[in-house]
DNA sequence: ATAATATATGAGTATAAACGAATATAATCA
DNA sequence: TGATTATATTCGTTTATACTCATATATTAT
């Protein structure tokens, strides 16, 4: 992994945007999907391509996959820090995530929650609500 | 400009070599083609895209355009200043290419006379040479 | 064992990026 | 003025990237 493969996985607002929540602390697939409104399999190669460049680290629990940044590879490339800890908190986008993840911990629901219920943000009001279960779920 | 446009720019290893060269001062189009061995559309084209980001700016003077690092937008987003000046010395790649800055400064070689004489840098062993004008050039 | 769920991956498509060759433009020199 | 030179730009091609939909895999729950 050299210079450019790091700046190039740096280099698109999803995976800005996902590391700007796992600056928060850790997080499973289904979480990210949900928060970030993305489908499942773009959430998964973009975390995989942060992955392989080591800026991520993961490991498995149950049926979930949590994903959280490789704190080693943020000391080995100090800029990567300079960008999560001071530029992306000056754009609208990413402090309107932090404040979603928020509002998602603060429901205190659980991952199954998110995907049971079928929770989403309000695109409007960035509320959370629930669309209860019903026979056509 | 945002922040993943900044990032972009930089998410090319053509774009990080010219970068490194201007770290040690402005140079012209022709000088940066010759030392980095790429074409001259490519090397104008690396450049405009560098300027729109606003990390570089340019001046013209008589018939050359003379690039430079663009000091304000290296205050205001540091981690470029932190890239130039910690990470591209820890490769190889970005080293010789400041080899061959230093070989073509101290030659006291001017830029009419990189392209009037040909002067190319041996791939092999880094040394400038001359091929002196003939009627078929 | 079977069904349900979380995640990863394959296939196809659309868009962006990088490049070389050729041409256009603008400044200089003879 | 006409030729030369430095740089920018256009065009066509190739490769890389991002995305969606569908399917595969693996784990959990019943």
């Amino acid at each position: 992994m050299n210079l450019v493969q790091v700046i190039k996985a740096l280099s698109d607002e999803t995976r800005l945007r996902i590391l700007n929540l796992l600056r928060q602390g850790e997080l499973c697939v289904c979480e990210i999907e949900t928060i970030l409104g993305i489908t499942q399999s773009n959430a998964s190669r973009h975390l995989n391509r942060l992955t392989y460049a080591r800026i991520l680290e993961f490991y498995k629990k149950a049926q979930y996959v949590y994903y959280k940044l490789n704190e080693d590879t943020l000391k080995r490339y100090s800029f990567i820090k300079e960008i999560l800890d001071n530029e992306l908190i000056r754009e609208e986008l990413y402090r309107a995530d932090l404040e979603k993840l928020r509002r998602y911990r603060e429901s205190k629901l659980s991952c199954d929650d998110l995907r049971r219920n079928k929770v989403c943000f309000d695109e409007e009001n960035q509320n959370l609500f629930i669309e209860q279960d019903n026979a056509y779920n």
